[in-house]
DNA sequence: CTGAAAGCGCTTACAG
DNA sequence: CTGAAAGCGCTTACAG
């Protein structure tokens, strides 16, 4: 990677004169200019993003972050977030941290480095227990990052608050729970969880834990613990793999007197399915089973899933919308927009049949 | 975001002080370090990465780019990229770009700018011509790069090369048209095809499908027009949505006489298998269907899928050997590492039925 | 242990 | 139309 300075002097000018043609700029003689490019190609010379930072002014990009698994969901609001972006005159470009341990540095110095005008949270980020997320959180306000968490919230709890816009995932639970008491299923499971996690975490699987809870209670059900399926691998709690082991495993430990199973997401829900059809027990004709996302393969699935359909356009809309008026400094959004999702009725649900088996 | 400066006179040292102390330097006075240490803390100070880069030699950290629609396997390469690394002491970090017409300067730009030492292109890149995929490459070989294309190849067909590393596409689709075959399958389907996209190109569809036409024309089977899906929405050939419509519209248009289909990937396979399904087509009861990718939801479908399934771990490792080979400097490695896939025996293909329906 | 100074690779007024 | 110069925010020998 050759520099200005080594470019100037093999066209023979000024490194003045190199800057205003890579530019492209008019105040050039066409003919320099054209040389200049012709010898940048020829060369492989590319200006440093890094030193032009140090001079442009910031430029109309947002960092969007991702950290851990990603899901289809993201990588939908992630081309959504881009779409409404773009037609705000912003770009924006994609940092994924794979490592959830990642520290705090990794991030601050992806979005100080990177010359963005903002910042976006796809999905959960940080440690389980969310110190990490608290301090990160704090530590962009400091920086006065104009910041959005979208898909999840903002963990810090502090006056410093980010806003934050996701589905509403207690509603969502509720709604989808309440069709299957509709139905007259009253023996309900629910599947996955981390007995281990306290229940005011806001883990998504959490919130629609408690969704799933309220809908019961308020039907003058008791939430039995028995008919909880516990993650075997608790590291994964969205994944078809370990919803696949944890239900055999839950379907094994003893015979469970349950009509339906609510699931924290779509992928859990076909690992429940599968696992229980290979136990012989069939969906919808014996056990009901809900999702939770409405993402294509559940859509597709044999059955296809009963489930909550995440508006992501319109939350990837919202978070936009926040993360520009937080850009101009505009009066304080609301700390949180919960949209609404989209009840779908698929065929992994059916009504109680009254045969009993 | 106040700077170093500004940092230095609130301390009232400094900026090499400053600089030090945030570099966690033994050669400053403890309390010193300390007292900047918070100060820098309180004033949500983060040294600017790209002035930090103009000095500093080239962090160990790796581009991996990824373009237009991400998918469950490239997310699953991606971590076992990273994990690759991490034991060669180098850090992955995921540059998505979503504007599949993103122009090269943009990746250049990336690269140019980040300070990094190497970049791996995972999956495919550029228009679908392959004119700015070519562009790109070769630019990025003048500007000498280390740079492996992981999961996808080089288009550059030029002397320039980069290595790359994939699974064997075509091996992989004449493996599994093979079982059919030997299955007693003679009339089989291909899906998703573009009849506009010349042979020779090397999209990942093109290759699986030259690969399900010779494990045909090997057997004395002329593959048969007729039995090819055509997408209905060019854009999406690996789509579940897209290959659900695609088949519905195949399934109108005539009746065909068909026992299999091969499809290009596993969505598309479940796309497929669900379209028949809708039709009141049972698979493999009446119609075999086999996938390509061997992902999750594949795996606990119902019926699961016959699939080859890509093992994506040695890919990454053979990648990460390669860029870290280019990074020595050392000896050219092979233009195209080809990975074997592994077959899997789902549940959605069966031997050929003999009462013909 | 600390500071003044050079310099990383650029861009952009400022002169000419 | 072109060049010399200042400066973006850092790091790091070099003196002290």
């Amino acid at each position: 990677m050759i520099t200005i300075k080594e470019l100037a002097s093999i066209c023979g000018v000024s490194i003045s004169t190199v800057s205003r043609a890579m530019n492209g700029r008019e105040d050039v003689n066409p003919e320099t200019r054209k040389a200049v490019q012709n010898a940048a190609k020829k060369y492989g010379y590319v200006p440093n993003t890094a030193a032009r930072n140090l001079k442009r002014p910031p430029s109309r990009t947002i960092a969007v972050i991702v950290q851990g698994e990603t899901s289809p969901l993201l990588m939908q609001g992630l081309v959504k977030l881009d779409e409404s972006l773009r037609t705000e005159g912003y770009e924006a470009i994609l940092c994924h941290v794979s490592d959830r341990r990642a520290n705090v540095a990794t991030i601050e110095n992806l979005i100080v480095g990177g010359h963005y005008s903002g910042a976006i949270f796809l999905g959960r980020y940080g440690d389980d227990d969310g110190v990490q997320a608290t301090e990160l959180s704090k530590s962009l306000a400091r920086m006065k990052v104009p910041l959005v968490f979208c898909t999840t919230k903002d963990f810090s709890g502090s006056s410093l608050r980010h806003p934050s816009v996701s589905v509403d995932d207690v509603g969502g639970s509720i709604r989808v729970t309440k069709h299957l008491i509709e139905q007259g299923h009253t023996r309900i499971g629910f599947a996955l969880i981390n007995p281990h996690v306290p229940p005011e975490s806001e883990h998504v699987w959490m919130l629609r834990f408690q969704g799933f809870k309220r809908a019961l209670r308020e039907h003058g059900i008791e939430p039995d613990p028995d008919l909880e399926i516990v993650a075997v691998d608790h590291s994964q709690p969205y994944s078809m793999a370990n919803a696949y082991a944890s239900t055999m495993h839950w379907l094994e430990s003893r015979s469970h007197d349950y009509t339906a199973i609510v699931s924290s997401c779509d992928a859990v829900a076909v690992g429940v399915i599968r696992a229980l059809n290979d136990e012989g027990i069939r969906v919808p004709e014996m056990v009901s089973v809900t999702g939770f996302d409405g993402l294509d393969f559940g859509r597709y699935a044999n059955p296809s899933l009963t489930t909550l359909i995440q508006p992501i356009d319109l939350i990837a809309k919202y978070t936009v919308s926040s993360l520009l008026k937080a850009i101009a400094g505009d009066s304080p959004t609301p700390p949180h927009h919960a949209v609404e999702g989209e009840f779908y009725l698929g065929e992994s649900t059916a009504p109680l049949s009254r045969d009993g088996d």
